[in-house]
DNA sequence: GATAATGATTGCGC
DNA sequence: GCGCAATCATTATC
């Protein structure tokens, strides 16, 4: 019937768009396209058509508006800003015990990842645009000879941008995992440790003997050595923790080096009064006498002598005590 | 290369 | 959260 003259009736026609509709339209059959094309039915039973799909796909539930966040994309986009690959550019802060070097290379190496996602980023997005246009206008030229809902556009549009949008949780999971990578590496090298500088263990150990009776610096006085020494409260901390452990495991050792700082404080007293030691009555290692660590670890002293050494208190003097210790060592041994 | 020294980390208790 | 103790990992010294 088609092909060979015109459809007269709506029934006829209805059955020629419905079988073009099926068969989609062969470019060759001009002439069947033609005759479809100038019959005088043709738009109100195209319209007709078009109001029926609409209604049929109104039924169909809108996968649009019932689409649920995805967990997992959340989880990663989160991340991404936290660690300042996406959002506003924080600068890739590592931590506050990285040390400057690091923390260079670091953001160096985070600004690169950075810029490689929010290009691909770029690139998705770019293409998925590209895509969903081509299919509007693909499905606006089909509109032509066959009802096309808007409904059906946007879920076409909505099943391509879920498409792409599962590529994007693959490039947002490998920059996760870049970025994991780059941490972890970066954090191992936090141990990569450096010996403090001369200076600074000087700075450290003066206070640490300065204070032998309450070896813990208050927060403000932690900040202040941390200036001091160029060095973050942290390790300040950190120092006092390994120094005072040490310090109890190894008294012989420590109360020379206790002797070594008091002679130093000792020539500051003399030169400059008693300035900088808020224990002002007890100088250097003399204030270490009285410190708790004393009364049970010396070698050979297992109990508190509670006879005071032979010295004078407000001036220290380092041979005197030594010849004190040597004197109570030949007294434990006779 | 062995050993000591030292800064950092971890697990635990308070 | 802080400090202690044990331990790890690196650096310095011999």
């Amino acid at each position: 019937m088609v092909g060979t003259s015109s459809p007269s009736t709506l029934s006829e026609l209805l059955n020629e768009v419905l079988k073009i509709n099926e068969q989609t339209l062969d470019d060759n059959d001009n002439s069947k396209k033609q005759a479809l094309h100038v019959h005088p039915m043709r738009q109100a039973l195209f319209d007709v058509l078009c109001e029926t799909k609409e209604k049929t796909v109104l039924s169909v539930r809108n996968p649009v508006d019932e689409a649920p966040e995805d967990p997992q994309l959340m989880r990663l986009d989160n991340m991404l800003v936290a660690e300042g690959v996406a959002g506003p550019d924080k600068g890739g802060t590592l931590g506050s015990d990285a040390s400057g070097g690091d923390q260079a290379d670091y953001r160096q190496k985070l600004h690169q990842i950075r810029v490689v996602y929010n290009d691909e980023l770029r690139k998705y997005e770019d293409a998925c645009a590209e895509f969903t246009q081509h299919v509007r206008s693909l499905l606006k030229d089909q509109s032509q000879v066959r009802p096309i809902a808007h409904k059906e556009i946007e879920r076409m549009v909505y099943i391509i941008q879920k498409k792409f949008s599962g590529i994007q949780v693959q490039l947002k999971q490998s920059t996760c995992e870049a970025v994991m990578i780059l941490r972890s590496r970066f954090l191992d090298a936090r141990r990569k440790r450096r010996n403090f500088s001369k200076q600074a263990t000087e700075v450290l150990n003066e206070y640490f003997y300065g204070h032998l009776s309450n070896p813990y610096p208050s927060e403000e006085a932690k900040e202040d050595l941390a200036r001091q020494c160029n060095i973050t409260v942290s390790q300040v901390s950190n120092w006092f923790g390994n120094k005072r452990i040490r310090y109890k495991k190894n008294m012989a050792k420590a109360q020379e080096e206790a002797s070594i700082y008091a002679a130093k404080k000792n020539a500051h007293v003399t030169l400059g009064g008693m300035a900088g030691n808020p224990y002002g009555m007890l100088p250097g290692a003399a204030a270490g006498l009285l410190n708790p660590y004393q009364m049970t670890s010396i070698p050979g002293q297992d109990t508190l002598h509670m006879g005071m050494p032979p010295f004078d208190l407000s001036v220290y003097n380092p041979q005197l005590m030594a010849q004190y210790q040597q004197q109570m060592e030949n007294n434990d041994k006779s």
